[in-house]
DNA sequence: GCTGGCACTCGCACGCGAAGAGTGCCAGGC
DNA sequence: GCCTGGCACTCTTCGCGTGCGAGTGCCAGC
């Protein structure tokens, strides 16, 4: 095990090499840091840390940067989440309390933590297999048309047109309407295939057809690849790390474009709490050079979704964990009212 | 005016500039084109091109490459819209007849421009205020609390919750419902404030504050600002250009992501038909490097929205003009259909 | 009005050397 | 046994001078 002051010279390393972006060397880290030791001692620590793989050296010649297994101690051992202040708090009120619907909460959100953290933000779009139904509307377009939509308790509005087998009378579509929303209302998404299986039964021959029609297209909706969505900000935040930039940046943002990568990236974290991954714990590689602290956030006690930050693996830990834990506190209170 | 020859120095000038990103010299450009004159003679029409303004050398020694008023004259005068190939039509074609509803389309439809033009695209949802109503929808949620669902022809749906003044029963919703649909089915947003004016005077007094609440809901949901929104794709583009980037790339994703400034930016070009505007045209700083070609689509002869693309002064006219062209035509075709 | 020739201007890549930062190791002290 | 000051060594970075090459502008001739 590494001793208390190894463990304080990791600490001091990480925050100043956070803090400037440049390798930090044992000079350096003993005059802005009261270590109560000298540079020789200091180099003989960062050396058994290096042994370690906690830090390294670009060069012979230069300081010690973290490694991704650096970071990963720092987070798990050496630092804390550090809360927001008061007027940041109530500025994160603010700024959410004004959306008008769920797209405008997810927007602000976005925006709201890209500007917090100076990172990238993302944030998922309330789950639906984790949502409960609040309604389902059914309206006849035409006599075989009809627009199924969906809504549910968190504000999400889906909406599918349904091409019927058959001509659906309007009575037989209230019928419909009023009995799919007596079993479905109030209870979860996930239920809802069995809650519906046997709904055609209660129908005369010739509109069974077109109740299976709307079932499956209902059922459809709920399958977990098309139901994912999230929205993506502060993109503009990437330009500020490395000055070696087409490299780094671009496949970043490849990445961030598969919505695919980042969905799974979040679906990953099975903590419902907090979730930091750090380099290469990411087994995508345009993001090997990057983390990811990530949130589940709900309108109640239950995560419906996922929130979180991109950023170069040398980022302001405690800063982003204590802006990402924030505000996903107040866009559960927000989807609570609504 | 400039003699004919010229005019071809110009283009060749842009073709060469915008297929190798370098400074195009008189010799390299008689090497390449058929011009039937010597180098010297180009340096003369060059030196002519340049004392007109279009072109620019960036140091003494060094080719010409076009200025944003030589781009202008070769979009107007010397290039042509270079129509999609066959396959080309048909993937756009396969790509889009896919989705589901119509964020799937947009979201399509931005993928494939990125895609097609390797440049940042740009998709406007299809305007409020140009659609007409297919559908306004009442649902209670609780006593006093009504949600307002708004389905357009063009598949939009919008929402917003309604805190009414006092409780409103169920017969009056649907009475509302009713009346309401009677109205604004199947007119255009335009007129709804006037359609629906008169509407509280046929309620009860007790319920004419709740009826007023939920007229001017639906009202604010049209206003203009409110109304707008976009999807963007293809930023990972932005990194094939320039190698100077972080300077270069920084300003465009800012702008990007003010989505205010690209919704303005759409919205100034009142041409139907497609419009490009080149570098310091556009009014926006960080955007003086770049170029934008729009276009409007809709379901039937008139656009309800816009899409195009952002891309680098120096990027290939004939065939962005073709791509962005299609796919409008194309998305404009789903929409009809849906 | 076009062409070949020629002098001139610069930007850029290359090589070299000095400077500086940081390390590793060692011998001595508490 | 651990910490410290000293010292030699390594390697990157930066500045500078030079040579090269690309490209131009101009001029005289056809």
């Amino acid at each position: 095990m590494l001793s208390e002051r190894r463990l304080q010279v990791l600490r001091a390393i990480v925050q100043d090499y956070v803090g400037t972006e440049e390798p930090v060397g044992s000079k350096a880290l003993t005059e802005r840091h009261n270590l109560g030791v000298s540079p020789a001692t200091v180099r003989n620590d960062m050396a058994a840390l290096e042994d370690e793989g906690f830090i390294a050296q670009p060069h012979t010649s230069a300081g010690r940067i973290p490694t991704d297994k650096g970071y990963r101690l720092f987070v798990d051992k050496l630092a804390g989440v550090k809360p927001m202040t008061a007027p940041e708090r109530r500025a994160i009120q603010n700024f959410l309390d004004g959306a008008v619907d769920l797209d405008d909460v997810v927007a602000r959100t976005v925006r709201l933590l890209a500007q917090l953290t100076r990172q990238v933000a993302v944030v998922q779009y309330p789950s639906l297999t984790r949502s409960t139904v609040r309604h389902v509307e059914l309206l006849a377009l035409a006599p075989a048309r009809v627009m199924l939509v969906l809504i549910t308790d968190t504000g999400r509005v889906e909406q599918r047109m349904v091409d019927c087998p058959a001509p659906f009378g309007e009575a037989s579509l209230a019928d419909l309407r009023a009995r799919l929303n007596s079993r479905v209302a109030g209870r979860r998404f996930t239920d809802v295939p069995t809650l519906v299986e046997d709904l055609p039964d209660a129908f005369e021959p010739e509109d069974r057809g077109t109740v299976s029609t709307v079932l499956s297209t209902l059922l459809e909706t709920l399958v977990e690849e098309n139901e994912e969505r999230l929205m993506i900000g502060g993109t503009a935040n990437l330009t500020r790390f490395g000055h070696d930039f087409p490299l780094t940046i671009r496949p970043v943002l490849e990445a961030l474009e598969e919505q695919v990568v980042l969905l799974k990236l979040l679906g990953e974290a099975k903590d419902p709490g907090m979730t930091v991954r750090i380099g290469h714990e990411i087994a995508h590689e345009g993001l090997n050079s990057t983390s990811v602290v990530s949130v589940g956030y709900g309108s109640g006690g239950e995560a419906v979704a996922k929130l979180g930050v991109v950023g170069p693996t040398r980022m302001d830990y405690p800063g982003t964990m204590g802006a990402v834990r924030a505000v996903a506190r107040y866009v559960g209170q927000i989807l609570a009212e609504s």
